[in-house]
DNA sequence: AAAGCTATTATTAGCTT
DNA sequence: GAAGCTAATAATAGCTT
């Protein structure tokens, strides 16, 4: 939203990736404190510059979100503390959350190769189209073409965003197998359900559970 | 920058409150998300949202940046030094579907790039076409671009699911977090110096040092 | 009631001083 | 070379469905 749009990649010189980071900085934090206002909530974001400095916002502090935040997975395990008595230890829901999930990514696996193939049979229609006629296009089929790379721009991004949350998923199954080590040892885990997630672009973002 | 400007306070409507906060949360993290990318840089925010649940967003992870952090900090020099003894008991299966799990990802990743290809020459195509021809579509290339659409909406409520698969994914992160926090739970929170503050109703800013 | 729209305000990229 | 400017893009408040 400057004077023209810019490609989402590092900004290369290292002058204005500066400048850069300092507006956009403030815009950030900016906008965290009015959604802190609006919506009454707290907040803490903490980010390192360029340069590798620790600036952080919080609202009405960094130290108060992250109290609250300890106490939050400290309400977990209590909640859990209710419910231990599974003959082995508290890895089992644990371990079930991660065969459903293996599951899951087959389904999308199986779904992106079905969208895949309609890819192909678009590719094929669009061939046959282009031998049947050879006269010029209507508007109406232009529209009908544009229309078409619309969709299939749009399904391309959903596509990326499900890999993204693939990696995420993958990440946090690596972070799981820490959580399996650490059970060996001595068993003490608590679990909470339904969570969403969703990156975009290299990003980790995580719902509130 | 809506329909109208708003007063900068607490949304009164707690409906309306929580749609802004959605919304307002999205924008954050989109901006944030963007910040990462130009200026290279890590990044965390943690958000509580108006029913009390934690939203984070982390670049590359709300773990990595809460490490550096701390790090920052002087808090933990030897998090590390206690590294896990060797091979353990029943991690092996997990490690197992962790494998399995990035083997998949990978392969989708691939094929996203095979997709994004595609994509490529289908606007050659059309971009061909339309200066190639002018007329009027056949009823099958109709047909077929119907089928297509009807896939993508398929394809977007698919999407939608990916949520549900999130949460269980999100649920580990949950325990992994925990974990790491346990780790941390001998350190004490310390502060830095060099406080700059300018937020512009009760919100905390530190500057890096 | 969640998702999409658009008139309007807000942010900012490149420029100027 | 930081601070300010403004044309241009981006976010979103209230509305619609």
């Amino acid at each position: 939203m400057g004077r023209r749009k810019i490609k989402m990649e590092i900004v290369k010189d290292a002058a204005s990736r500066l400048v850069t980071f300092s507006k956009r900085r403030n815009g950030l934090f900016k906008k965290a404190n009015e959604l802190a206002i609006l919506c009454g909530v707290e907040l803490a974001i903490v980010v390192f510059s360029p340069g590798g400095k620790p600036f952080s916002f919080g609202h009405p502090s960094v130290n108060a979100v992250t109290q609250r935040f300890l106490r939050h997975l400290q309400l977990d395990e209590e909640e859990e503390a209710k419910s231990p008595p599974g003959g082995t230890s508290g890895s089992k829901k644990a371990r079930r959350k991660v065969e459903k999930l293996n599951k899951r990514l087959m389904n999308l696996t199986k779904e992106l190769e079905e969208e895949k193939k309609k890819g192909t049979i678009l590719d094929k229609a669009i061939e046959e189209k282009k031998q049947e006629y050879g006269l010029e296009p209507g508007p109406g089929d232009l529209m009908k073409l544009e229309g078409l790379k619309r969709s299939l721009e749009k399904v391309r991004e959903e596509v990326k965003l499900r890999k993204r949350e693939m990696e995420a998923a993958s990440s946090l199954l690596v972070l799981a197998e820490k959580l399996q080590l650490k059970e060996d040892d001595n068993n003490d885990v608590a679990e909470s359900d339904d969570v969403v997630a969703s990156a975009s672009d290299g990003g980790e973002i995580r719902n509130g559970n």
